[in-house]
DNA sequence: ATACAGTCTGACCTAAGAGGAGAGTCAATA
DNA sequence: TATTGACTCTCCTCTTAGGTCAGACTGTAT
């Protein structure tokens, strides 16, 4: 029987964690003294332990670690670390783009001695919106599953007969802004007006291109907004951005493109 | 002058975040009307706020943002920058590392079925720890801090005229467990014994070999511990690590090798 | 006048422990 | 046997970056 300070040095892990894996009944003491409330554990406890920290490694919060631990079944558990590397191996490519980009922007920095300028890009000018004919889901969703919607769009193609224009891109509803689930609607352009879902009418809009990945979309957004406040303009309509090139170009993240649309009219 | 949900759509953030943010002055509206408490900013602050979103990507916490966006020295500022763009490197690395080790222990697991199979490979032997003259320094220090103390011992390879014999490592003087700052002693082996801080000498100890890279190290550890008590064994010293295989040899982590010794008796 | 959308403050909650206070316990030494 | 020092106990608060209500105002449109 090992006291918890054996144990917690055995393991290397500090007692306080002893203390709270024991108490939400992660892993608690082979024995504990009635009388005194010390808590002994038994050498066998040791691989639990090496297992849990292990799971952690893997990124598993404690209560996933709970589950994973009572499943009995192969299969279950191996899909269960499957889609953990997924998530894992999804985590290091938006890093690996933030880290390129903090790595871009310390250079212009230096260049220009400004650090807004690599924010500051974005030149925004009044466009007609392209017409178009698309097929369209809106749903609330979150900003990883847009891929999902995707799908369902494309697997229509071949079924419905109609042609892709290659034009993509989605429209934002919300009025108010959230992380996790926003009010979308995705859409293809195709050829067939007959057949579209949507007919989108061109519409004057302020529009700029952003060049780069997607997590910093949002200072497109801004810009284009400052502009039409600045430049007494209003938003008549919903935002709506155009995947110019993209992945499935295979282009790196840098030398994506996306047109971001604001609908507007002059005051 | 904007509401406060107009700012919050325009740069993507949720309104919670802005009263968080005026909470602890990171950015407060430019106006506060004294009856309401309506709070209203200026569009030049969708800068600051996009600014601010960015920093946060890179990793910076809010309290590091705040101090960030009030240098104006541009070197401070570029070396700020600079310094988290290694951080966010050494955690990519380190997570690579981890990848790595699920998907080999997926692997594992889908051929033998058994999920603790990757952990219990562990031999341990009974071993007289070799001789060794070494050069070392004792401090508290952080796992982090190892590189920089053994660099102060291998200043002092060259001045002290001494031979070094390929054979590293560091023993841990700490009774309980600490992950920030732990009481170790790092030292180089050389072959003068007149010139060594320190002469290890032989003595009887458990021994297993660990292969990887250092996050798993305490598995071994668990191992070895697990082995002593088991076979009738006591600990009679504090355990070190001889570092046979490591990243100076140009290895991958998985083909890292490193030694455990726990010093023990026969009770 | 009323409905309703927007906003306010304030209180409590999250994950995974860290840190400390104050009290009790264990084993070895004087 | 008494005491010391190391170890352990419970309980409390604190951490990040906000999220989630609840209850009360406010602003605007009908």
């Amino acid at each position: 029987m090992l006291q918890i300070g054996e144990f917690s040095n055995i393991c290397q892990v500090s007692v306080k964690t002893l203390h709270h894996y024991d108490r939400i009944g992660l892993l608690t003491p082979a024995e504990v003294d009635r009388l005194t409330g010390y808590r002994y554990y038994r050498t066998e406890q040791i691989d639990r332990m090496i297992y849990i920290q292990r799971l952690k490694r893997y990124g598993f919060s404690l209560e996933e670690i709970q589950r994973l631990i009572n499943i009995s079944d192969h299969k279950e558990l191996a899909g269960a670390l499957r889609r953990q590397k997924d998530r894992l191996k999804r985590e290091q490519q938006e890093r690996a783009i933030i880290l390129n980009e903090l790595q871009t922007h310390i250079s212009v920095f230096e260049r220009t001695g400004d650090i807004m300028t690599y924010q500051k890009g974005y030149t925004v000018e009044i466009k007609n919106s392209p017409a178009m004919n698309v097929l369209a889901v809106r749903s609330m969703m979150g900003v990883d599953e847009f891929g999902k919607y995707y799908g369902t769009l494309f697997e229509r193609v071949p079924k419905e007969r109609v042609t892709p224009t290659g034009l993509n891109g989605s429209k934002y509803y919300d009025e108010e802004f959230n992380h996790e689930s926003s009010d979308v609607e995705v859409f293809i352009g195709i050829k067939e007006k007959d057949k579209a879902d949507v007919v989108m009418e061109p519409c004057e809009c302020a529009m700029t291109v952003h060049h780069g990945g997607y997590s910093t979309l949002s200072e497109a957004y801004g810009a284009v907004v400052s502009w039409i406040i600045e430049n007494g303009y209003e938003i008549s309509g919903k935002p709506f951005e155009l995947y110019i090139k993209t992945q499935f170009d295979s282009l790196a993240p840098d030398d994506w493109e996306t047109e971001v649309y604001f609908p507007v009219r002059k005051k």
